[in-house]
DNA sequence: ATAAACCTTGGAGCATGCTCCAAAGTCAAG
DNA sequence: CTTGACTTTGGAGCATGCTCCAAGGTTTAT
């Protein structure tokens, strides 16, 4: 009595995410998700939603979120509203840091292409205006409040 | 003989650039950054540039590099043709990589705005059909190639 | 009924990137 | 010339997020 379509075991799931099973059992024990069911051997048996589940964690990981930040996320999904106490704060939150990662990332961008663009010369490399003052405060993060200069 | 407006000791030029002097201190055992001098007492004494230079790695680092790519570039800003080894393709991967994290932030930054929407009542929240689904192939990492069903 | 392939738990180990500390020396202001 | 703020080195410790392993049980194909 084990794996069907509709019961996958950590194997077959770690395959469809494209996590690791270490990983997928890392990701219970901080109790990001867990097993629909167990065979009667103890093997975990998971939902095929247990896929997109992880590709969601997967993705926000490769977006720079961590774990603690996904499981609040996953409250939402979970319709757990004990886990959802101030989401909305943490959604305005995010969603600035966010946007403000997209501005930085495009400008980041613009650096590389032109960095592209001068390979690959290393002479011309070197001459490249941006790299060469290390300064363009419409890229780089700057100060905000709160520095003080003696 | 010590700190004049052309020579920072650590403290201030953590000051201005907000990280703190452990960290300054650990980015030079890595090697991202050396004082241009020692005062007679020991003192590391930094160049005006330093605060560019390290606003220029905390900036990175806030986007998600690591000290080791962070170091790459700075070969460039180094004029260091050791360190500048295949960087095109470096900078190439890098653009490429950095072009699908802006696609992929877009996307969740629409997920976050319709759930900002849908905030403070937590049942329009839990009705939000990309949480609900958990499914959304447009904003999701997806298989690629490698990924084997069974 | 046996082997190959899979799974279990528990715990150790590791890479990255800091962060903190103690004991001691340096510096600038009054 | 003292005092208090600042700095030094070296090393330990820590948070996150995995990753690996051993010893053993389960499944399934043949």
């Amino acid at each position: 009595m084990n794996e069907t379509p509709d019961r996958l075991t950590i194997g077959a799931l770690a395959a469809q995410s494209r996590l690791s099973r270490e990983t997928i059992r890392y990701y219970e024990r901080v109790g990001l998700i867990r097993p629909s069911a167990r065979s009667e051997g103890g093997y975990r048996l998971y939902a095929p939603g247990a896929v997109d589940r992880l590709r969601f964690i997967r993705t926000l990981r490769e977006l720079g979120f961590t774990l603690n930040e996904i499981d609040r996320l996953l409250g939402i999904v979970d319709r757990d509203a004990g886990r959802c106490a101030d989401i909305g704060d943490f959604i305005r939150d995010k969603r600035a840091a966010v946007e403000r990662q997209i501005e930085r990332l495009t400008r980041l961008k613009e650096l590389l292409l032109d960095l592209e663009a001068r390979c690959p010369h290393v002479e011309a490399l070197f001459a490249c205006p941006i790299i060469d003052r290390l300064a363009d405060e419409r890229w780089m993060a700057d100060a905000e409040e709160g520095e003080r200069r003696d």
